[in-house]
DNA sequence: CCAAAAGTGTTGACGCTACACCCATGG
DNA sequence: CCATGGGTGTAGCGTCAACACTTTTGG
């Protein structure tokens, strides 16, 4: 048999999943969806959807987040800036029981986001939310107060979750990503927050901030400053051109 | 409509094609496999096939690598080793018209392999052969004499050659997988050739084995010493349990 | 003896950590 | 005045590049 024998393939159905993380509130939280009918009804689940015939995949996933979040539609030309986040794929997901009903292999992909304002549940979901990663994640440790609905993510969604979660945290090492989790205008403490809340530890402010404002193309300053953190005006800087940070951003040990 | 409606969805066929590296006479190369059928009859093209039914996405490729490569059959319990080789998904690649005749979805996978025999043309691929990467990629410079074709591979291959071979050289850098390319028994000189091959730069010897030595669990002595490549008997090493590289390999500037 | 490859020692440049210290605002 | 966060200076440490140098084989 050819390997492109054009007739007699198996048919799959092809989704998107979207990963999408944002920083709310000094941890970091990933955007998630009630689901309204079976399997896994009423569990909380990733926003996705199956990819359209005339569509790529970077299209699927950017029209997906439209739907579910309200960022605006996707720019084909340039797949990896919607609305001032990051889009990136992330892997690819097909054990063939991953879905009881049918053969799907979902393309899932990676979000970063500023701090958003409440999710509006798109067409197709009941309703969406923003849940910490640790919650979503096994983390059982002080979910008392939280009351954090302890049920397991749909499908296999928190294996990709955690991918993404891992990427995440290695990308921002040696890119300048962490940009993407904050407002176009930033502080370089609100940046090193960023960082505090993804690595879950904590960063000496003095040594990051050398760190940050030293590496070149990293951060532009807009010349406007800001006292909305308390304490002495701070700087307020955009997001330069350079997309890599050499020599990366060391992340301290556990 | 629900995000996974078990009705109507559009049918897409689903690939794995493989990136497969060794590097042979110093110089990285990758497996191509000539197509015996339109479209692009007689250009040559990565290795790859449809995903079965029963299979997941790196059950498929370790199958697909076994047919074209006679390596041994793949482990699932262990997808990232296939008898001395490294296995990893890649990326997807999706585009409507990647395939003229019908919508293919592909699941690329990068193959990290020691200098095999002459590649066995598989059942289902003419002839196939081992092609320096930097000629089928845009490398314009000495094609004089080594009369190498230059018709450009099929479909969207040379971008998912390119792919893969980024995501080599970026990621020996950091993990212990350049030992990959090795035989199972090998000297600091030739992991050097290696790095060298696939960074293509000079790297210091003295240095270079220092680095490699001193980091503990890359590498472990056997006790033997070889002389195979002239001058003084070097010692040789199996890879080390260790899997990531901390400080990383510093790659020269450009 | 000479070439070639394997290893070891040493030195200076650079980056990072850990602080001490000063600056500018709100309460 | 003091608490809070922003920003700078500096000493100590570790890693790395760039060598010089020694070791052990084959021709």
């Amino acid at each position: 048999m050819s390997p492109y024998d054009p007739s007699a393939f198996p048919p799959f159905a092809v989704t998107v999943d979207l990963v999408v993380l944002t920083v709310r509130r000094h941890a970091l939280c990933a955007l998630v969806v009630r689901r309204g009918e079976p399997p896994f009804q009423g569990s909380w689940a990733l926003p996705g959807g199956f990819v359209r015939t005339d569509e790529d995949l970077a299209g699927a996933a950017g029209r997906e987040l439209a739907e579910e979040t309200g960022l605006c539609a996707h720019d084909p030309a340039d797949p990896g800036a919607v609305n001032g986040a990051h889009l990136e794929q992330l892997a690819t997901y097909g054990d063939p029981r991953r879905d009881p009903r049918m053969r799907v292999v979902s393309v899932a992909h990676l979000v970063l986001a500023p701090d958003l304002p409440a999710p509006r549940a798109g067409g197709d979901a009941n309703s969406a939310r923003w849940a910490p990663v640790g919650e979503l994640l096994g983390r059982r440790e002080e979910s008392a107060s939280d009351a954090g609905e302890q049920v397991p993510l749909a499908f296999d969604h928190a294996l990709i979750l955690a991918d993404g979660v891992e990427r995440a945290r290695s990308k921002i090492e040696y890119s300048s990503l962490a940009t993407a989790f904050c407002p176009p205008e930033f502080t370089v403490g609100e940046l090193r927050r960023v960082y505090e809340a993804v690595w879950g530890v904590a960063l000496d402010p003095r040594n990051f901030h050398r760190k940050v404002t030293g590496t070149p193309g990293f951060l532009v300053p807009t010349g406007g400053t800001t006292t909305r953190q308390g304490g002495r005006p701070a700087q307020l800087f955009r997001a330069g051109g350079a997309t890599l940070l050499n020599p990366p951003m060391l992340r301290p040990e556990v």
